[in-house]
DNA sequence: AAGGAAATCCAAAGCGCTTTGAATTTTGGG
DNA sequence: CCCAAAATTCAAAGCGCTTTGGATTTCCTT
């Protein structure tokens, strides 16, 4: 039970604002203050903060000062109430058993909250079970909690999408799905460009025999890696058994156990693609535990998302990665979604992030003979 | 630039509101309507839903149908500007290079976002260097855009625990911090208790060489687990060798390395104490690198945190285990500081919760001799 | 120098909710 | 049956900002 409040403490301030304002530690000014400080109108002071046309440039620039020396900072929750914007993005964070509430999430987290901080913008973040998610969405959306929503772990014809595009609510995804239009504003890393490079680097080492270790087989971008890494090897006349793919949550373990897997077949990859450091992780260390020598014996290439806590340079022998930053995607993802919800116009935009190769120790020429 | 709306489409209603009603799919009920619905006042009405007792029962109730039957929802904005309150709670996300924006958070914040979403309250998610924490939470508080904060990575005399006190702010703290008087909220897990137990087993069992994987040193809970495993330990006439102690981020790398260094001792453990299922998966690929039995040549307990992605009980030896659920605990402070803010009694309220300690295949009796 | 367009600026009306201060109705004791 | 106290209910005043619809001024053209 709330129990009321006792006489609003703000009321005592009305029979000497400028006196309590010495001592109230700079009781945050608001508008009305500011622009009698100023003596304009509410009107123009608002309009000068928000950037309207119709306000003198040297008006502008001396809200625009006075704006710094009070400190005068809107209040959120009336622009909100004002504008029918709720000043926040929403996530649908997928969790369940097995589903990967990974490190990999966290640190894109930090990303968007990087950036959304310096807005003023808020997150509304719902946890959903993967299988609801298209309901999710379309519950965060009807709350009114959100004005934006930011959507991740794309699938192939992923029917969030479709979904999205008859709400009127703006949303940035990050990856993309597969077999749908691509009309929708995405940011997206150039997997299938990585993993292209990548394996025609090793192919160019002169390897023959290729394995991959990728994500779950039913996100895009694990197909999309799978896609680039094969037409490299079309194009050097190779294929990629199906025995040298493995598709599973991007852990430690998985990497191990499949790495492991890889060594007892018949005829073993030396060549070996990693969709995630951590997955290179548990690859390197099966690499170990067999004898074999990385960089030599067999060499391995991860994607690297720059974790700061797995860095690829401080693995025993280094490793050679496709780079792209989680974090900047982050970023750059709430960047777009703000304005987007600023501007109130949607335009579709797209992009598509190049991978850096960086070569370090982890590979070299194919072992003679093999 | 944001641009000027053309002609407010909600204008086109006040002509014939009833109309369009039917057409906006249940354009949401606001409180006025409501209120005219019930032939009550909106003052009567808002009394009823934030359950004021000057109301009477018989109406109270007959809000509620109507509330059930419209489906109306209080506009947050406008709740939030009437009463001052953000209705969100701001969470400062330590990250830096090698910091652990971990798992383990990604969690927790499952968790809180789970309680959070159910009560309309939203996140200020605010990364920051660890440096600077007690400036990002000042600030964090100061933008007015919170009304409650979540703080966790708890250290030996936390500086920020004694600052939030100076402020007003209802906080709930994850964790104990330790050498302050412990008068503040919070919710953490009996750490000591739990390597105690652990320790304890081992050294029933008849081990007398003991290691601990633990977490970075500076870390309030690293330093009570490794207490409560000294103090089991000198209860048996024990005692912790400092070369078997590893302090570091919770990585899998980590693990793995502190293990590989352990077992090159002349008298290596045959008991090892892990402070993360993460870090026991490292130390298990030692152990098994190094030719030894899991649960034979050498026993291993690590805490678990009960992360969706890596089950102790599907290791290859499965591993017992000390167990509290992140996830639960950030449910569980989510909810407390929603209670918070709505009742604005800032009760000082401490939460200690027991680990269950789970005994699984990766414990047995001392190896003899040893 | 007059008239109209363009440039600026303003008063006031909300946005949807909470809370105050007072009115109205009930209830209970004498 | 009357009156004060208790129980209910209400009208109206904000909360701080945006936006509409004018008003006022300035600047050009002819």
């Amino acid at each position: 039970m709330p129990k009321r409040f006792g006489t609003d403490p703000g009321n005592e301030e009305k029979g000497h604002p400028k006196r309590f304002e010495c001592f109230k530690k700079a009781k945050h000014v608001n508008l009305k203050q500011l622009s009698q400080l100023l003596g304009l109108s509410q009107t123009t002071v608002s309009r000068a903060l928000n950037g309207y046309p119709e306000v003198n440039a040297e008006t502008r620039q001396r809200v625009l000062d006075a704006v710094r020396e009070t400190g005068y900072r809107p209040n959120r929750a009336a622009q909100r109430l004002a504008t029918g914007r709720a000043g926040s993005i929403g996530l649908v964070m997928p969790t369940a058993d097995g589903i990967e509430s990974d490190v990999h999430f966290g640190e894109f987290l930090a990303g968007l909250g990087d950036e959304a901080v310096k807005h003023d913008f808020h997150f509304v973040i719902n946890p959903s079970h993967p299988e609801e998610e298209v309901a999710t969405c379309r519950r965060l959306v009807a709350s009114g909690n959100v004005d934006a929503l930011f959507l991740a772990y794309m699938r192939e014809k992923d029917p969030r999408i479709a979904m999205l595009k008859t709400l009127k609510t703006p949303f940035v995804v990050h990856g993309r799905s597969i077999g749908v239009p691509t009309d929708y504003p995405y940011l997206d890393i150039d997997n299938t460009g990585a993993f292209y490079d990548a394996a025609r680097l090793l192919a160019q080492l002169g390897h023959r025999h290729f394995a991959l270790i990728n994500g779950p087989d039913y996100l895009a971008f694990s197909i999309r890696r799978k896609k680039g890494t094969v037409r490299a090897l079309a194009e050097h006349g190779l294929t990629l058994r199906e025995e040298c793919v493995q598709h599973s949550q991007m852990t430690d373990e998985h990497g191990f156990r499949a790495m492991e897997r890889f060594l007892q077949l018949e005829t073993p990859p030396t060549a070996v693609l990693c969709s995630s450091t951590v997955l290179a992780l548990g690859a390197v260390r099966a690499i170990n535990q067999a004898g074999l020598k990385l960089g030599t014996d067999i060499s391995l290439i991860a994607h690297d998302d720059v974790l700061p806590m797995l860095k690829p340079e401080n693995f025993m022998v280094p490793l050679t990665t496709t780079r792209s930053s989680l974090r900047a995607a982050g970023q750059r993802i709430a960047r777009r979604l703000i304005a987007d919800i600023l501007t109130l116009e949607t335009l579709p935009q797209q992009e598509l992030w190049k991978t850096d190769l960086i070569v370090r120790a982890s590979t070299g020429p194919a072992p003679a003979g093999k």
